[in-house]
DNA sequence: TGCTCATATGAATAAGTATTCAGATGATGG
DNA sequence: CCATCATCTGAATACTTATTCATATGAGCA
């Protein structure tokens, strides 16, 4: 017999709810990380979701490189592309240095680089399953 | 003395563009993943970029919940789990088993759960680092 | 059969986000 | 200094997305 039975009803910040498996509620819910880690992972998965932005952090894998080649590589204007690198800037995933009139940006996250990477390599795995028709570009 | 020289000018879609490093920004291209494998990535990191939906998944994490003990566990309504439930179901990262007037929920996406594995590792990193002050709800 | 319950759906509103253009900044080279 | 160039910024528009409420579906049970 526990504090707590099933098909039951379990406190929920003061309010209640009901419940079929009320243990595996409670358990759950105690490893449920804390709402601002949540947040804050959401956030960075929120920066990888735009297929501008991941062209620009999967170009910048291998380096850094400067904003108008950052442009060409993920074609978009120099424009959308500084407005992106400065998100990214202001969530410290990367980070810029300047060298006269120019800006060489580089990939400064480990956690990010490490989401690239699977990411990366999930697309390579399925691309020899089932090969895409090429759209390379 | 290479195809092209630096500082100069390249090829994109028919179009041209000016570059600063020719030489990378051809190489860097070349490695970038095809538009719709990028776009699949994205749309991936795009749906564990709300936290409901994230928090969910890491419910999901353990083994199958129902819809109401996962609104439950989440702090959502039942209405709001089911809609971003469906979103889920829709892009095979979740699948449903019904029994009975019930619906039980499984983490049906390798990669995803790979994906949730690394965000969830490095959170209890940071965590230990520099522990937040508890709002673990 | 008719009632209740778990889940699903639709439609409407509200909130967030990308993209673009025009112009600002600040370095460089003549 | 003046003109040019790379980058940055702000503001406006157009999109996408979340959230909510009302209602639908369909199973179980009396």
């Amino acid at each position: 017999m526990n504090k707590y039975s099933d098909d039951g009803v379990v406190a929920v910040d003061g309010c209640t709810a009901k419940v079929v498996d009320a243990d595996r509620v409670v358990a759950v819910r105690e490893r449920m990380p804390a709402a601002g880690d949540l947040a804050d992972a959401a956030d960075v998965f929120g920066l990888l979701s735009d297929p501008n932005r991941l062209r620009l952090l999967v170009a910048l894998l291998d380096g850094e490189l400067c904003v108008c080649d950052l442009a060409a590589v993920t074609g978009q204007s120099e424009s959308a592309a500084s407005h992106a690198l400065r998100l990214l800037r202001a969530h410290r995933i990367v980070v810029a240095r300047r060298a006269g009139r120019m800006a060489y940006y580089r990939l400064a996250d480990p956690h990010v680089r490490l989401l690239l990477d699977v990411a990366l390599a999930h697309i390579e795995h399925t691309e020899l399953l089932h090969p895409e028709r090429d759209g390379t570009t």
